[in-house]
DNA sequence: ACATCAATGTGAATTAGTGCACAAGCGCCT
DNA sequence: AGGCGCTTGTGCACTAATTCACATTGATGT
C-alpha cells in the first residue's frame, strides 16, 4: 500500500519531535485518512498496538520500514538523459532517499561520455554491464514514449526487476517485473480537466463551499 | 478519470498511424485495461461508438479532448526552485504538453532574479502580481515538505484551483481547489517494497497468486 | 428488403475498498 | 484487586469500482 509510505514519513516526523505513542487518530489526520483505515492497515502487518494507549513510534516505524524494504540503499540506472532524465538526474531527492544513481545511460553517442551530476554517461549497449557491476535494482525510465518499451525490455534483461516509467507510454513486462508510472503529463491533464469543468466556457459561478 | 488521457494518448497513436475506426477491445489493450471498462468510461461521455464497427478515432479523441479542456494553454507557475524545481523548469514537457511555464517563484532572495531555461525567478512575495499578470492557473509546489502547506496557501490566495504538489507534504485546501500529489520518494520506496518482498534476506517461498 | 454478423451499451453480479460501531484489552487510579 | 476510561482490532454494512454477459443496434451482403 502506498499509504504505508505515508504513515513511515509521518511517524519519522513524529520521532524527530521526540514523540514517543501515537494514536490511530492522529496518524490519520497527519495522514490525512480515516482513522479506521490507519488501524486496519497497521493490522496488516501484525498488531502491535496497546489497547487504551495507542502505537510506539520507534516500534511502529521500524515494522513499516522492515515491510518497505528497510534502509538498504537500492542504487538506480536511468535511462535517458534528454530534458527530463538531466532533470532527475539533478534531483538529490534520491540520493537522499535511499536510491543513489549508479549511472546514466542513454543511446545517443553525443551525449555518451558526458558528466552529469558527477555521473559519466554511458552507452544503452553497455547498460547489461553497467547494471552488472554497480548492482542496480531499480531503473528509471526517462526516454521519450516510443523508446520505453525497448529500454525496459534491456532493464529486465539485464536483471533490473523494478522499473519507474516516466515515458508516456505503457510497457509490457513479465511476470515478477514491477513497474510504477510517474505521468506528468497525465496529472496535469487531470488538473486542466478539473479546471475545465469548473467554467466550461465562460461561466462565472462558483458552487458555494 | 485518469484513464481517459491514456485513451486520448493511445487514440493519438492510432490517428498518427492512420487508424480510422478503433475496437473497445484494441484500445482496452493498449490501455492495458479491460474492454467493457473502456465501453463504460467512454459511454460517460456520451455514447458516440457505432455497434457492430467500433468508435471512430478522430471523433473520440475530439470528444476526450473536450471534456479534458481541449488544447488550451494552461500556464503554470513553479514555486522552488530548488533542485526539484530547476529541474522541473527545464524540462520542456510542460511546454508540449500544453503547460507554459509562466513564472518561477522562490523565497530566496539569492536565487531571485536569476534565470532559468528563459525564465526569470520572482520572489514568493510577488507570486500575487505574477499570477494576475500572467494568467497562471496551475501551481506547481517544488519545495521543501515544511513550506508546501504556506505556498500552496499563497497559491489559492492569488487565485490559482489547481495544484501540483510535488513536496512529499500533505496540504490542505478550501474545497474547489483541487490538488494533485506527485511523490516520487513514495514511487521509489512502493518499488522497494516490491524488490523487498521477492527476496526478504535469503529468498523464501513465493505464495502462488 | 431482409437476414446475418459484430461490437456497443448497460443491467446485474461480483469484487474491492471504506467507514461505522462496538467488543476486547490494556493501563491507571483507588 | 478491581473497576474505569481510553484505544485498538475487527465484524458488518455500505459504497464504489470492476467485470460479466447479453440484448440492442447499426452495417453489410445478397
Amino acid at each position: 500500500m502506498a499509504r504505508l509510505t505515508i504513515y513511515g514519513r509521518a511517524l519519522v516526523d513524529l520521532a524527530e519531535d521526540g514523540v514517543e505513542t501515537v494514536l490511530s487518530r492522529q496518524l490519520a489526520e497527519l495522514a490525512g485518512v480515516n482513522a479506521a483505515k490507519v488501524r486496519r492497515d497497521i493490522s496488516y502487518l501484525g498488531s502491535h498496538g496497546t489497547r487504551g494507549v495507542g502505537y510506539d513510534v520507534d516500534r511502529l516505524l521500524r515494522e513499516i520500514n522492515v515491510v518497505l524494504g528497510g534502509g538498504a540503499s537500492s542504487p538506480v540506472v536511468i535511462v535517458g538523459v534528454g530534458n527530463l532524465g538531466r532533470a532527475l538526474s539533478r534531483y538529490d531527492g534520491f540520493q537522499s532517499g535511499g536510491f543513489p544513481i549508479a549511472g546514466l545511460v542513454d543511446a545517443d553517442p553525443s551525449v555518451v561520455g558526458r558528466r552529469i551530476g558527477g555521473v559519466e554517461v554511458s552507452h544503452l549497449d553497455d547498460l547489461d554491464r553497467l547494471v552488472a557491476e554497480t548492482g542496480c535494482v531499480v531503473g528509471i525510465v526517462a526516454t521519450p514514449a516510443r523508446a520505453a518499451q525497448d529500454v525496459v525490455d534491456r532493464l529486465v534483461a539485464a536483471g533490473v526487476r523494478s522499473i519507474l516509467n516516466f515515458a508516456p507510454a505503457l510497457v509490457e513486462v513479465e511476470a515478477g517485473v514491477e513497474v510504477r508510472k510517474v505521468d506528468l503529463a497525465t496529472e496535469l491533464q487531470i488538473l486542466r480537466y478539473y479546471e475545465h469543468r469548473r467554467s466550461p466556457a465562460g461561466r462565472r459561478r462558483r458552487a458555494a463551499g
